[in-house]
DNA sequence: GAAAATAATTTTGTATGCAATTTATATGAG
DNA sequence: CTCATATAAATTGCATACAAAATTATTTTC
């Protein structure tokens, strides 16, 4: 049995599989835009933050600079990925091309409850676009999809996935995406 | 004009920027075969080997592990990812679809000295599996592809396609690979 | 006072040392 | 001889120290 944490923080973070740990509060800091796109990341600030030293810090930042959710500058830090506008119409492009792979996938194994499940979710997602309730649109978005990668039982399909949702998510509040992409 | 390198062997390593200089080796010894799928990557050796201490190559296994290259065991070092036959499978799968969508969009852009060298090139590899010249057909196809990627217009999708290339190719050579899907 | 040059500070990059975990080897019991 | 245990070696993970580069502040010059 793993150790129990006895008495600690929230911000702290398990000792063990240190950089693993940064990176994960680190893409959720993104996430949740406590790091905007173009933020630079001082490393002796976040070390403070996050109570560890240079060297799992740095580390997660070569974990998260391969998933491209930051980028590397020589002898200048990081920052996190800024996705120009023309960036975001790729990454929507090639995620509907793969919503569309994911559905065709997914109607050949999808068993009834995935199906009931994800018809729950599309209504729950209708509703925040009625009420232009972004963060909860993102919400069942990214969990119907999540389902139907599921449902389609490709992992590399669900990873990619993923991998292009999370950094569009991580723009999700720049005010100029919402206007023209909204409807998309 | 960047500086020349003088007098170097040719396993030495630009110095600047060492950690992605080093990411860059291990993809590039990964991609031919010199570290096969499933092979542990020992962090001694390779610093000998490539003349680096630990800080910067370990730097680079966290690249490397973040594009999915390689995998990180808790205390136990980094493996050359291994793909499944399931796995493989499902990057064909996702690679066939992002190939359509290649096509489509290229189709909309591409110019005309674009179109004849993707002509040519697509003669290259029909030639290549017809002879069952395996390096050769997969040179062909990778270069193909990053025309008709770069026809397309849309660097995610050439991103994305050359991520999942590169794991591909990094299996190129397992022999049971060959036979059920060389014809696909 | 403004611009350029220089110095101080901060920040990043790499090397190395130590602790903890894992792996290999040796020893002993059944 | 096999399996389990104990011990030693090797390997990994994190922290710190030092060096190089970049940034900022200061001084100098016009």
């Amino acid at each position: 049995m793993p150790p129990e944490i006895i008495a600690d923080t929230v911000t702290s973070i398990d000792r063990s599989a240190l950089h693993a740990a940064v990176a994960a509060r680190l893409k959720a800091m993104i996430i949740e835009g406590a790091l905007p796109p173009g933020a630079r990341l001082n490393e002796r600030v976040l070390c403070e933050q996050l109570d560890v030293s240079r060297t799992p810090l740095r580390e997660a930042f070569k974990l998260l600079a391969g998933a491209g959710l930051i980028e590397l500058q020589q002898n200048r830090g990081a920052v996190v990925a800024r996705l120009a506008l023309d960036d975001i119409d790729a990454t929507f492009t090639v995620i509907a091309s793969l919503e569309g792979l994911a559905g065709e996938l997914a109607a050949q194994h999808i068993t009834d409850s995935e199906l009931t499940e994800i018809r729950a979710l599309q209504f729950e997602m209708l509703a925040s676009h009625a009420r232009r309730d972004l963060p909860g649109y993102f919400s069942a978005n990214m969990r119907i999809h999540a389902c139907i990668s599921a449902a389609a039982r490709n992992p590399v399909l669900a990873e990619t996935f993923e991998r292009l949702n999370t950094r569009i998510f991580a723009t999700r509040y720049r005010s100029n995406l919402t206007p023209e992409r909204w409807d998309q």
